[in-house]
DNA sequence: ATTGGCACTCAGATAGCCAGAGTGCTAAAA
DNA sequence: TTTTAGCACTCTGGCTATCTGAGTGCCAAT
C-alpha cells in the first residue's frame, strides 16, 4: 500500500480519462479491460503502449487492479469512488423512465401504496434491489387516539400521529367494558397524550392507569402497554424491499444466500441506511468495502432521502454489485426520492 | 411412454421397498443411487444383481430414471408421488421443533404478528420457502365502521369485520367536515352496512350517498368509493412469504431468478394455492410437473389449511425442490396449520 | 513523452487419459 | 422360476497436458 495519502489533484487529466474509460467499459462488459481494446475503441490519440503506462500509474494509485498477472484491469472500490466523485456526468432519465415513475406513483393517496409503488419502480428502473424506509415518527406528535370496541373484552386502539400516519393494535382487556368505560378511557388517554411527541408520550403513559376509575385500572394498564408497544414499534423503523430477484440474476456474488437472508431479516439494511447521512438533495454512496459490513463487501449502496411534511426525512436506497451503472442509478434514486417528496407533500 | 395405465397394485412389494430406499437415499445425498450401494447399505437380503432387476422394472414403470446411461437412478415425479402416497411414514416432529412452533406463535394476539411468525417458523423448520395466506373474508360480515377525523378534510375510515380483522384507509373528502357531519356519515354507514357480508355491502354502498344530507353528497361518495376499495382489496387475498434465501441455498434449479421474481410478484403463488384443494386435515401436494406451471416444474408445493372462526379456511404452503424431505415437511406444514387453527380459535 | 517491439505470463479452452461406479445381459445355481 | 455371479461395456468426473490469445512490463529508438 502506497504511503502517500490519496489526493485527486495529483492525478493528471489523461489518466482520469483512461480511468473513466475503464470503469464505463467494465460496467458495460463486466470483463477486465486491456490496453489495446482501450486504445482502439476510445478515441485516445495515443498508442496502446502509452495507455499501458497510464494504467501502470493508475494501478500504483490503487484505482485499478489486475485480477491476475497479465490480464486487463478492473476498477477498485477506490477507482469507482473517484469515478463517481469526479468523472461521472449525470445521465438524464429517459422519457419512458419518467413516465414509469409518474404512473406508478399517481393515483393512491395511501402512504403504504405510494411507498410500495415507489420501491418497485426503483427496483425495475435500476434492475437492482431497492429499499424505501418509512418516514420516521421520531419528531412526530400524537394527534389522537381512538378506542374502537370490537367485542365485549377486546378493543382496537388506533393511534393517529400528526403526520397522518395511523397505527392500530388489538388489545384484550380481560374484562367487560361498557361504552361509558371506553369513553372514559379514551378521554383520559387523549388529554394525556395528544400533542406529545412519541418519547414524551411513553414517559407520560405511567400516569394513565392511576388517572382512571378504580375498576378500570386493569384495563388501563393493558391499554397503556399496548400504546407503549405501538410507540416503540414506530421508533424502530420499517423498510420496504423490492427486486431481490435482480440480485440473483445479476450477481456472480459469492454469498448470495447469506445476502438474501440478511435482506429478509431487514435489520442489516436498517443499520446500514441509518448510518448513511445524505445531506439535502445529495445522493449518498458507499462502494464495496467502504461500508463496514463484510457481507456487503462486493456491493454498493446508493441512498437518497425524501421528505414527508411533519416527519423527519426518510431514505430511499438501491443495493447492487459494485459493478453497477452509477451514473444512471444515481439519477434514478434521486428522481424517485424527489417524486416521493412531491407526492407526499400535497 | 408405456401404454398400460399406471396402477400401484401391479407393483410387487419388494420393488416398492427398493423405490423407498432410492427416494430416501436420494433425498439425503442428492446423488444418483446405484444398485451396489443400495444392496449393501439397506438390509435387503439379496444381491446387487437382483436389485438391478428391480430397478430395471421400476424404470419401465417410469418411477425412476437414469440421468445418463450407466449411472445410478433418480426418482421421477411419478416416483416421488408413489413414495408419498404409499410408502411414506409420517415423521414426528422433534421436541425442539414443537417448541419452536409454540414459542413463535405464543404471545401476540395480533393477526399480522401471528401469521408472520407462523410463516417464518415454517420456513425455518423446513429450510424452504413458506407461505401463509391471509384468512379470506369471503364469508365474513362487517361488524362496524369507524370514521376518525384526521384533519379538516381528511378522514380515516376503519372497517372492522366480524372475525376481528381491521382495515384502514385514508380518504380526502375535499370539503370541511364538522364533527356532526362525521357523526351523520358514520351512523348512516353503520346502519346500512353492519352485519352485511362483503359482497352484500358492495351492493348496498350505492344507496349511501343518497341517504345523507345534501351538502354531504360529495363526501359520502368519496367515502363510499374508499369502502368499496377496501372491500375489494379484501376479497383478493394476501400472502405472506418467508425463506426465499433457502431457495438460493438449496437449489441448483436453473431459473432461480425467474422464480424469485414470481415469488415477489405473489400472483403466481396466489393462483397456485387457490388451485390446490386440501380437504380437512389433509396436506395437499403437487410434485414437479404435476402443477401446470413450467416455472415450477422442478419444485414441489405442499399445502395445508387452517381455520379462523368466522372466516373461510386459508392456506399454508411450503415450496422447494422436488428432492425434498416430504415425510418431514408434511408434518411440519400440518403442525403449523393446526397450531394456527388453535391459536386463532381462542 | 511517446512508441514499437519483444519476451513473458497466465486464464481458459480443448483434448486425452484414467479410475470408479454403474449398467445389462447371460449362464449357472438354487 | 428366481436369484446370483460374472463379464463386457459405458459413462462421468477428475486429472493432466497442451495450446492459444489477450495482455503485460520493459527497453531502446523516435
Amino acid at each position: 500500500m502506497s504511503s502517500k495519502p490519496f489526493d485527486n489533484a495529483q492525478i493528471p487529466s489523461r489518466s482520469l480519462e483512461v480511468l473513466r474509460a475503464i470503469v464505463s467499459d467494465y460496467i458495460e462488459t463486466s470483463e477486465p479491460i486491456g490496453s489495446k481494446t482501450l486504445a482502439t475503441r476510445h478515441g485516445f490519440g495515443v498508442s496502446a503502449a502509452t495507455i499501458r503506462n497510464e494504467m501502470a500509474f493508475l494501478e500504483d494509485e490503487q484505482l485499478i487492479v489486475a485480477p491476475h498477472t497479465s490480464s486487463g484491469r478492473v476498477p477498485t472500490d477506490k477507482g469507482y469512488r473517484l469515478f463517481v466523485d469526479r468523472l461521472n456526468e449525470v445521465k438524464r432519465l429517459s422519457e419512458v423512465e419518467k413516465l414509469a415513475i409518474e404512473s406508478f406513483m399517481s393515483g393512491s393517496a395511501d402512504l403504504d401504496e405510494i411507498l410500495s409503488g415507489a420501491v418497485q419502480t426503483l427496483a425495475q428502473l435500476t434492475n437492482q434491489v431497492a429499499f424505501v424506509q418509512y418516514p420516521s415518527l421520531g419528531r412526530a406528535k400524537i394527534k389522537a387516539i381512538e378506542l374502537v370496541p370490537i367485542n365485549e373484552t377486546r378493543t382496537l386502539v388506533v393511534l393517529v400521529s400528526d403526520n397522518d400516519r395511523v397505527e392500530q393494535l388489538m388489545v384484550n382487556a380481560h374484562q367487560m367494558l361498557s361504552s361509558e368505560d371506553v369513553g372514559q378511557l379514551r378521554a383520559k388517554l387523549n388529554t394525556l397524550l395528544v400533542h406529545q411527541s412519541f418519547s414524551e408520550a411513553i414517559a407520560k403513559l405511567g400516569d394513565f392507569a392511576s388517572s382512571v376509575s378504580a375498576h378500570l385500572q386493569e384495563a388501563a394498564k393493558t391499554i397503556a402497554d399496548a400504546v407503549q408497544q405501538m410507540l416503540d414499534a414506530n421508533r424502530q423503523e420499517k423498510i420496504l424491499l423490492a427486486g431481490t430477484a435482480n440480485l440473483a440474476r445479476n450477481s456472480p456474488i459469492g454469498n448470495l444466500g447469506e445476502l438474501l437472508d440478511a435482506l429478509e431479516q431487514q435489520v442489516v439494511m436498517m443499520r446500514l441506511i441509518a448510518e448513511m447521512n445524505t445531506d439535502g438533495d445529495e445522493v449518498g454512496l458507499l462502494i464495496g468495502r467502504e461500508n463496514s459490513l463484510e457481507l456487503l463487501s462486493q456491493t454498493s449502496v446508493l441512498v437518497s432521502s425524501y421528505e414527508k411534511p411533519g416527519s423527519e426525512t426518510a431514505k430511499v436506497a438501491v443495493l447492487g454489485p459494485t459493478r453497477m451503472d452509477y451514473a444512471h442509478h444515481i439519477t434514478a434514486v434521486r428522481a424517485v426520492a424527489s417524486y416521493l417528496t412531491k407526492t407526499l407533500g400535497s
